[in-house]
DNA sequence: TCGATAATGATAACGCATTATCAAATAAAC
DNA sequence: GTTTATTTGATAATGCGTTATCATTATCGA
């Protein structure tokens, strides 16, 4: 990938606006509004050059697909909401987790996933089932 | 899965006894010390109505493939080795995490996955290479 | 503007975990 | 022990995310 094109355009500045991580093809749903016509493979082949280039970092949560956000270089965790399944980046930590592991372990880094209810969705719940 | 068989006895025993959340491949491994030739759409199978029975507990890390524990019905985590990718409960946890999560953001769960080296590992570090 | 070459889009292919199929083996009831 | 339905093992098939293929299009340096 080293020519900029309309496609290549569109799908950073899709991960850029989105402030939070995204799926695969929600950086197509996103960047097709911007070129109509968009394939997923071209999204596919855009992730991973950017992931090579450590543009973008692969955010992986349990039991899900990869999503894709810009490089960060600062630790963070991230949020799942269980209503919309969108992903928000928490930057608040508890810090050190050592003293949770076993005895005799020792821990180099932690990942921690909350799940809930983001604003948007506590704001507009769904209707009560009829 | 109504009788019992060798082979579903030997896939409990297996789990049982890891003492750690399983592979389905570690889980055939195991379990094929004791019937050996043991087939891996068998252990599909049984781990798939034990789970629907409640008795397993589906354990999912960020980027792995789903492992399995006895049930516990009691809130931990899990500690995932980087030297032999085996996982290891975690039974301490450090509480609510409400105040990490965005204003307006609802906190209901979380999981901690911790990484490091376990006993095993510290105390058997591999060979510098040549 | 032209030309070389990289990127795109459509689609086939892939990798891999998991599930379905079905004949043979085997629990468990009688 | 016999009978009958369930489980097993071998293997094909599936699902799905991702990657490869290749003709066409488009970028960008000359």
């Amino acid at each position: 990938m080293e020519r900029i094109t309309k496609q290549s355009t569109a799908i950073l500045n899709a991960i850029q606006a989105a402030q939070r991580p995204l799926l695969a093809p929600e950086i197509l749903e996103a960047a097709a509004l911007e070129v109509p016509g968009m394939g997923m493979a071209t999204v596919y082949r855009n992730i991973k050059s950017l992931v090579d280039n450590g543009m973008l970092t692969t955010v992986y949560l349990p039991g899900e697909n990869p999503r894709y956000e810009p490089s960060h270089h600062h630790h963070h965790h991230h949020f799942h909401c269980t209503r919309c399944d969108k992903v928000f980046d928490v930057h608040d930590c508890p810090g050190d987790m050592q003293q949770l592991a076993p005895k005799g372990f020792t821990v180099e880094s932690h990942e921690i996933t909350l799940y809930g209810a983001c604003e948007t969705c506590k704001l507009s719940p769904p209707p009560p089932s009829a």
